[in-house]
DNA sequence: TGCAACGTCGTGAAATTTTCCCGGCGCTGC
DNA sequence: GCAGCGCCGGGAAAATTTCACGACGTTGCA
C-alpha cells in the first residue's frame, strides 16, 4: 500500500470469470491485477511469492476450498487482506469466511460497483459485506436459529464441506495434511455438534441450511 | 448470420461474469454482444425483441432456470441457436440442456479458447460440447450410473426410501417386521448395488435420481 | 415335474468405523 | 500466568459394516 498502485491476486477456478474481475478492476485507477490462481493451493503459493495488497477469492474450488485457503494465507501473513467473492448468498458461508480471516464478503450477483466499493473498503482497512448478505445475516439473527456455521469452528466447517463433496476420510486427510484419525474424530464431532445421528441426517441438514445446494449434486 | 457480424445475447445472473464473456468475445472479430439478461424470463423477452444469432446461457439463475429458458426460446423460434455455458460439470445437466434444444454445452472451467471455439461451432451449425463433458458422458455411457429403481429389488428400494427418510436401522426393522440385522445387510447391499461407498454418496445419488426430493426436506 | 435362479431373511465372525477419553500444542484474552 | 478453546491425534471400547453361508418360498422354464 506504500506504492501508488494496489496489487491484487485473483482466485477463481473459472478463467472466464477471472476475466470478468480483471475487466472491472482495470477500469479503476490505482488497482493492478498481478496474479491469478485457479485453486486454493495455487493461491497460497502465489500469495507467498507475490504478497499482493489484496486477494479476491472465490469459495467453491477444487481441492482445498476458499475458506481453507483464507485460513492458510492468514496464518502465513496475519495482515493479509482477503475479499471473498462468491456465488453463495448464504449467511453461513459469510460467517465462516470472516471467522477464517476474510476482510470482506461480496456475492457474485452484486453489481460491479459493489465489488469495486468493497475492494476499496478492504484496502482502506474496513470490513466489507454486500447488502444482500447483510440482510441475510440480519434475518438469521432475528430467527435465532442456530446454523451449522454458528456452532462449528472453521476447521470443522471445512471438513463438513469436504465430506459433503463425497470425499473419503482418507482423501480429506490428505487434502488437509492431517491424519485420517483426526478427520474421523472431526466427522464424529460435527455430527455431535449438529445433533444428527447419521450421515444421512447430516446431508439433509446441510441441504436445508444451504451448505449443500442440490444443483451442486453433479460433480460426482 | 446474413450480416457481417454475428449478434449475441448473454444470459447470466452474475454481472461480473457477463463482463468476462464480453471481454473474451470482444477480442473475436465478427462477434458482437447486443444484449444481456440476468434471468430466464428476461432472456426470453430479449430474444424475441432482438432475435440474436446466438444466445450464451447460464443454467442456474433465479426464477425460471436456464433449461426452461432454452425450451421457451426454442418453442418461439425453432432455429434458435443456444450455447449453454455453466459451472455444472455434470453429464445429466448436459443431456437435459441438449434435449431442451441447446446446441452446445460448455463448462465455466473451460479456457476462453474453448468457449470461443464453441461459439463459432454453434454459429456454423454444429453441436459443441466441451471436452470434460464429453468425457463425463462417455463415462456414464460406459459404466452408467445404475438407476436405483432399476437394479434394486422392491424390498431393497423400500429400505432405501426409509433410510432416506431419516429412520434408524432399528425403526426400519420394526416397520418391516424383520431383524435389524437384515436391514443392516440390505443397507450394505444397496450401497454395493448402486456403487456408492458412503451414505453421503447414497443421499446425493438419490437426490440426483429424484428418489428424495428437496421438498421432502422441510419437516424440521 | 424338477430344478435353477432369485428374492427374502437371518446368523456368526471378521473387518472397519465410530465414539469416547485422553494429552499435547499454540494462541487469545483477562 | 492462567484459563479457555481450537486443533491434532493416540488408545481402546463399542458399534457398525461387510462377508460368507444357509434356509425358505416363489418363479420360470425346459
Amino acid at each position: 500500500m506504500s506504492t501508488a498502485e494496489a496489487t491484487i491476486l485473483l482466485v477463481d477456478d473459472h478463467s472466464v470469470v477471472r476475466e470478468g474481475y480483471r475487466s472491472v478492476l482495470q477500469k479503476q485507477p490505482g488497482l493492478r491485477v498481478v496474479a491469478e490462481a485457479a485453486d486454493g493451493a495455487e493461491a497460497y503459493r502465489l500469495y507467498k511469492s507475490e504478497t499482493p495488497d489484496l486477494v479476491i477469492m472465490d469459495l467453491s474450488m477444487p481441492g482445498i476450498g476458499g475458506i481453507e485457503a483464507v485460513r492458510r494465507i492468514r496464518q502465513w501473513d496475519k495482515a493479509a487482506r482477503i475479499l471473498v467473492f462468491t456465488m453463495h448468498e448464504n449467511a453461513g458461508f459469510a460467517v465462516q469466511a470472516i471467522r477464517a480471516g476474510a476482510r470482506g464478503y461480496v456475492t457474485k450477483t452484486s453489481p460491479p460497483e459493489t465489488l469495486v466499493r468493497a475492494v476499496k473498503d478492504v484496502l482502506a482497512g474496513k470490513i466489507a459485506i454486500s447488502p444482500d448478505i447483510d440482510h441475510e445475516l440480519a434475518l438469521s439473527r432475528i430467527s435465532g436459529e442456530s446454523s451449522a456455521a454458528d456452532v462449528l469452528t472453521p476447521r470443522e466447517f471445512e471438513v463438513l464441506r469436504l465430506l459433503l463433496a463425497e470425499n473419503t476420510t482418507e482423501e480429506i486427510a490428505e487434502t488437509l495434511h492431517v491424519s485420517p484419525k483426526t478427520v474421523a474424530n472431526l466427522h464424529s464431532l460435527i455430527k455431535d455438534k449438529l445433533g444428527v445421528g447419521s450421515d444421512i441426517e447430516l446431508v439433509r441438514l446441510a441441504l436445508r441450511q444451504g451448505i449443500l445446494t442440490e444443483v451442486d449434486l453433479g460433480e460426482a
